[in-house]
RNA sequence: CGGAGCGUAGCGCAGCCUGGUAGCGCACCACACUGGGGGUGUGGGGGUCGUGGGUUCGAAUCCCGCCGCUCCGACCA
């Protein structure tokens, strides 16, 4: 992508309504812009890096042995006020009318449809376990929302579903949930906590946080020292064998949200415990027959009698993590996009466009890199060299190629890695070969 | 939903207290000089001062209503 063709309306103020650093900073490199109070336009920037994350989730759900679905966001009120959560959601839902002056919502979340399409089609107990998610935009209409696409109305989420014929059935898929939440958010270069969560009227050990540190996070958390400086994702998984053992090293390492702390009962030293903030990005949870039982979601059994099938659902904030990754990966000068999820792995900048063995140089680069297949994008406008830096910088690209007069003339250009700041001179040749491997 | 604050050019702000017909920086346009970390000069363009009403000869400024947005708290992916 050449930069005077990309839209990208970068800013140098900040915006007065932004306080923590992502949103800041998703407003200054031109990924979002407010349409109203909790609600987003995403701008090109923003859009990629959204739909890399997406991307990465879906890749491990599917692995994870889930099908993907779409569920729509606009749905009928009957389905919820069959479930009873129609009376008690509250205002948090946004309700409408259509034009036969039905009840309608936008859904803030999907129980109730998920059920019903489970209920329409399976009758066996052969049939489990049922695994559904989709990608889906919701809608809470919170009291306040703040701190830009964190804790916005409308947002991106990754919800799935489990239907199993028991507990220990349930627990099976509960842990492939899991695991594949380690994996996903280690492939965004995150370091995700689960921590272990209220689990609500159902109770049991089966609910888990997964929280990222950070400072702005909304969440008080607790956990064992250790957390800091180890890192719980197995290389490979094989999902069909037993994956217990992985998710009980995982939690025996103490790790506990406020509400579920109790210093009282907390296994671990004072000394080694650490108190800090984080940004929940994604949560699991068993819940039985909660919505099964009231939307007579049931299944025949060997023995030929019927029991209502057991559940769990698993999000993950899609849409928050954008906002999340900027929080745990950013420096003073801007954002530091993890390879994975950046919008484009390398920035090249033509320091003096119109000088002839600049724009050359820079092109031939912008084809080499195109050709094998790597995102790039070309600053080929005519600011300043400093501007053009300082950009590149607050865009976070991991890799940038900076191409000016003085070192073309002995054929070199300057390689710079954004998160290390290492700068290193070679030819176009080897900046090409070296970050084309 | 309690508490606090803010709406003046695309962005950041001043002007308001003490009413007299709107200004600064950045950005934008033109030209010149410049050119390796957000340049310099000259000349331009752009605003029903959130909105409705009131007071007044006169309102961005004073008074009342409404709308929008943000922050702190209680609640949530």
């Amino acid at each position: 992508m050449r930069l005077t063709r990309y839209f990208l309306p970068t800013l140098k103020d900040t915006p007065r309504e932004a306080e923590i650093v992502s949103h800041r900073l998703m407003l200054r490199a031109g990924m979002i812009q407010q349409a109203s109070a909790g609600i987003y336009s995403w701008l090109p920037l923003g859009f990629t890096v959204m739909k890399k994350i997406e991307q990465i989730v879906r890749e491990e759900q599917n692995r994870a042995g889930w099908n993907e679905v779409l569920m729509p966001t606009i749905q009928s009120a009957d389905f919820w006020k069959e479930s009873g959560r129609y009376d008690d959601y509250g205002k948090e839902m946004l309700r409408i009318k259509d034009r036969h002056d039905r009840d309608m919502l936008y859904g803030p979340t999907n129980e109730e449809l998920i059920t019903d399409i489970f209920r329409t089609h399976v009758r066996s107990y052969k049939e489990l376990p049922g695994r559904l998610y989709h990608i889906q935009w919701k809608f809470r209409d919170e009291v306040r929302p703040r701190f830009g696409v964190m804790r916005g109305r409308e947002f991106l989420m990754k919800d799935a579903y489990s239907f199993d014929i028991d507990f220990e059935s349930a627990r099976r898929s509960y842990n492939r949930q899991f695991v594949a939440y380690l994996r996903t958010f280690d492939r965004m270069g995150l370091k995700a906590i689960p921590m272990a969560a209220d689990s609500g009227p159902i109770g049991g050990d089966l609910s888990h946080e997964f929280i990222i540190l950070a400072d702005t996070g909304e969440s008080e958390v607790f956990c064992h020292r250790d957390w800091l400086t180890t890192d719980a994702v197995p290389a490979t998984i094989d999902y069909e064998g037993d994956l217990q053992p992985i998710v009980d090293a995982c939690t025996a390492r103490y790790a506990a949200t406020d509400e579920k702390h109790d210093p009282a009962t907390c296994p671990v030293a004072a000394e080694d415990l650490v108190n800090t903030r984080g940004i929940e990005v994604g949560h699991i949870f068993f819940f039985g027959t909660k919505y099964s039982k009231p939307l007579g979601a049931k299944i025949a059994l060997p023995d030929g009698t019927e029991d209502f099938v057991q559940m769990g659902s698993y999000g993950v904030g899609v849409s928050r993590l954008v906002a999340g990754i900027i929080e745990a990966s950013h420096d003073d000068n801007g954002i530091i996009w993890p390879e994975a999820v950046a919008p484009f792995k390398v920035g090249i900048v033509n320091l003096k466009v119109g000088d002839a063995a600049c724009d050359a140089a820079a092109e031939s680069l912008y084809d080499g890199f195109t050709t094998a297949g790597v995102e790039v994008l070309l600053d080929d406008t005519d600011n300043r060299a400093g501007a053009k830096l300082a950009n590149m910088d607050l865009i976070g690209l991991p890799w940038q190629v900076v191409v000016g007069p003085r070192g073309i003339a002995t054929n070199v250009v300057e390689v710079k890695n954004r998160k290390t700041g290492e700068k290193h001179e070679m030819s176009p040749e080897q900046a090409l070969s070296k970050l084309t491997a």
